[in-house]
DNA sequence: CTAAAAAAATGAACTAGATTAAGAAATAAG
DNA sequence: CTTATTTCTTAATCTAGTTCATTTTTTTAG
């Protein structure tokens, strides 16, 4: 059967859940196979989904007029992705959000979230707590891509996400720490035959 | 006596509210004179509350280890600001929230508002509406920084937020921008002379 | 009103990172 | 397997934005 472990365990690290709370949001759970290079949210088409990413590996960019992307978000095995700006506002996206590999994800539509939310307070709760660390996460990118250099940047991603790092392509990684493909060669060089 | 009808307006336009809602809410509310030049937020002082701004202006920013200040967000009247990260998780701020002007200040304590949100389902919606906002909106900004020139960044934040950009150091505005104030001095000028 | 301090402007020299172009390596999918 | 496609590397050239040093303007607080 359908393996709902995964996403209750990361919602009970934020508020605790019963048997009748476990039932009402799987009920509300659309699985979906995804290919690589598909994309589940695209540019003009409202967001209607949060996707959590049971198996695989996704990131979300921007493309300008210039036609350059920049990758706004990865996300691998227990994250959420989305176009969180179309997703809450219920407005077009202007994301794609693109399979990287064969992947498994389970999605809840906006609707059904509120609804929730309205009915179960946990569910506020939970959604409220989880809004508030992306938000803080957010500011730290910020702060990041104003305070660092490209090296740094690449430096302390290197440091917190090395399952990413390895797993994604190098352009898609370079376009997150906004930096172009070259350059971000150029550094791994420079670091690895400095030590 | 003192006047919440704004901070009340401003929840208002989330959620509904009642006079016990609001009473509630009000009951929570400290008030606050602050001086221009005057911390409310100091590096490595936990942020203890979320500020609102009734009079005055405000900015948080960061200070790095060669001393360049990095503007993290700016705060005039009807804003919330605080720094973000430590006030949610609770830990030593590494954010200077300044007042740019003399200022009156609402402050609310985060005890007083994880209770409120656990005995009032409003308040939990309320903060988290809010919160998904400030992502969607620091998301925004990641994709401004990584995507546009120095001088596109400028004319969009101009375009966004005159009053902020009449009534900040340049300084200020530069550091939030990304880019110097020398650099700023210059486009400002390129601006000026070529219409 | 005025002196002192803070902020903004200017310009010359410099550099981190972009751009362009071409070849090498890795990967995908028949 | 194998070939077509995608991804990565390298190097030369270029530029947006920084740094530093000085002057001018604005603001502040007695």
């Amino acid at each position: 059967m359908d393996n709902f472990d995964d996403i209750l365990d990361n919602i009970k690290r934020y508020v605790p859940l019963n048997k009748k709370d476990e039932a009402e949001f799987t009920s509300i759970i659309q699985v979906k196979k995804v290919k690589r290079k598909e994309f589940i949210v695209e540019p003009d088409r409202t967001c209607t989904h949060q996707t959590y990413v049971l198996k695989g590996a996704f990131r979300s960019y921007f493309v300008n007029e210039d036609g350059i992307d920049h990758t706004i978000q990865f996300a691998i095995e227990d994250w959420f992705i989305s176009d969180f700006n179309s997703y809450i506002n219920q407005v077009p996206a202007s994301l794609y959000v693109e399979a990287l590999e064969d992947a498994v994800v389970q999605q809840i539509a906006f609707g059904d979230v509120e609804d929730l939310c309205q009915n179960n307070p946990k569910f506020e709760r939970f959604f409220r707590l989880v809004a508030q660390k992306s938000f803080a996460f957010a500011q730290r990118r910020v702060l990041s891509n104003l305070g660092k250099s490209a090296q740094e940047r690449y430096i302390e991603f290197q440091g917190q996400y090395p399952s990413i790092v390895q797993r994604v392509p190098q352009y898609a990684l370079a376009s997150y720490l906004g930096m172009t493909p070259e350059f971000l060669s150029k550094i791994r060089k420079r670091l690895a035959t400095k030590s």
